[in-house]
DNA sequence: GACCGCGGTGATAACCTCTCACTCAATCTT
DNA sequence: AAGATTGAGTGAGAGGTTATCACCGCGGTC
């Protein structure tokens, strides 16, 4: 959050509207989904008439497209303070793991069911571009073993514009994406709840792609 | 689809306008998503008037459970018919790519961001497991490295029950649920436009996770 | 002190799901 | 064959939604 004391008080009020909006927004959406977040409904818990929220947000769409990118941006903070505090692969998965765990709506409006019709805002790519190079680091940590790159690894090198200009060499990159595919499989289905009634821990699971991951 | 001329006239005409009543939904949840399907459009493309529909379907959430089931029902039949072809795991692999590329939308009505309150009916968790079980013949096939159990193989096999009574080895079942959770992580991300403008190949990533898989 | 910008309101339009009373034709029974 | 019953379809309507509009009134500004 920038410096909430600035502007007019007049801006000041409006942005701690906006504010208290998408808190109502994101409880909403914890409880029911995004499908069933109502501004009517938010209005009334607010204690004003439905009108009155579109001085602060352009629409149902809008307000939708702001808790995404909320969402991108706490993944990326997230991410990048984990990093920060030294954690290598293996600390990012959980980090990962953890920020899914708590709050699943969170992670669905980051990974889920994308509208076949809605384009995320150039903003909302870059966030995620910062992700992506915080676990480019983490990959270009560890020694590529001896052999040289695959066939994969040299179509990725080729195509590596998605890296940002980041000098991961071809190996991490295709460490990288697994990493993200590996886990995102994992947590996708588990908080989608296809582990509900199976019996097994999904942490285990979880703990044995992330040691295939580590070990290869 | 069972013997389609059964019953009276009046039950062979119901089970038309149901299935052309299905027909138009799929159509519609295909180019606009599952949140975007109206009862009322369907209604007024086939010509009726909106509450005809309620004599067909209960409600929205009953004609999406339909579809759901239908979507399961479809995947399970390819897979069999798949395996009945003599489909290894690689096999078993691209049938499951095509089905999803196929129509992405009814794969996220089967896998995609599930709506807190809804609780699938348990005929759609038995055809699930049918699905588990051609997969787990397929891994069940490939005979085991020397080593014994890990730890994770161990846990699952006390942990069995969704296998159904599958007579699997703890490593086959290791390597069923790394199937289903790499190809989905894979597939969820390519079909949610999350690699669109990376400009790899998704299609070599996911032959590269399925070598991966296989090789290990 | 006059003025303008902005927050908030009620009315309204156009959707949506879903219920109800009713009509009418097809089917089944006597 | 005549009557009774079943079920498909309709229009009206309740209650919900998003979103737009004209209007009112207060606060900060000149």
């Amino acid at each position: 959050m920038t410096q909430a004391g600035t502007g007019t008080p007049r801006e000041r009020y409006r942005a701690q509207v906006r504010a208290e909006i998408k808190e109502h927004a994101r409880e909403q959406i914890a409880t029911a989904g995004a499908s069933a977040l109502s501004l009517n409904a938010i209005a009334k818990r607010m204690g004003m008439s439905g009108p009155a929220l579109y001085r602060y947000f352009a629409g149902r769409d809008e307000l939708i497209t702001e808790l995404v990118r909320d969402a991108y941006r706490s993944l990326a903070d997230t991410f990048r303070a984990a990093a920060g505090s030294g954690a290598d692969l293996a600390g990012l998965a959980h980090t990962m793991r953890s920020w899914a765990l708590a709050d699943p709506q969170r992670y669905f409006l980051v990974f889920g069911t994308p509208v076949p019709g809605y384009h995320a805002p150039a903003d909302v790519t870059q966030i995620a571009a910062e992700t992506m190079a915080v676990i480019l680091d983490a990959c270009a940590g560890p020694a590529d073993e001896g052999g040289g790159p695959t066939a994969f690894e040299a179509h990725l090198d080729g195509h590596r514009q998605w890296a940002g200009g980041h000098p991961a060499p071809p190996a991490a990159l295709h460490r990288a994406l697994s990493f993200w595919t590996r886990l995102h499989g994992v947590l996708s289905l588990e908080l989608a709840g296809h582990f509900a009634g199976m019996g097994f821990d999904p942490a285990l699971l979880f703990a044995a792609e992330l040691d295939d991951l580590t070990a290869h």
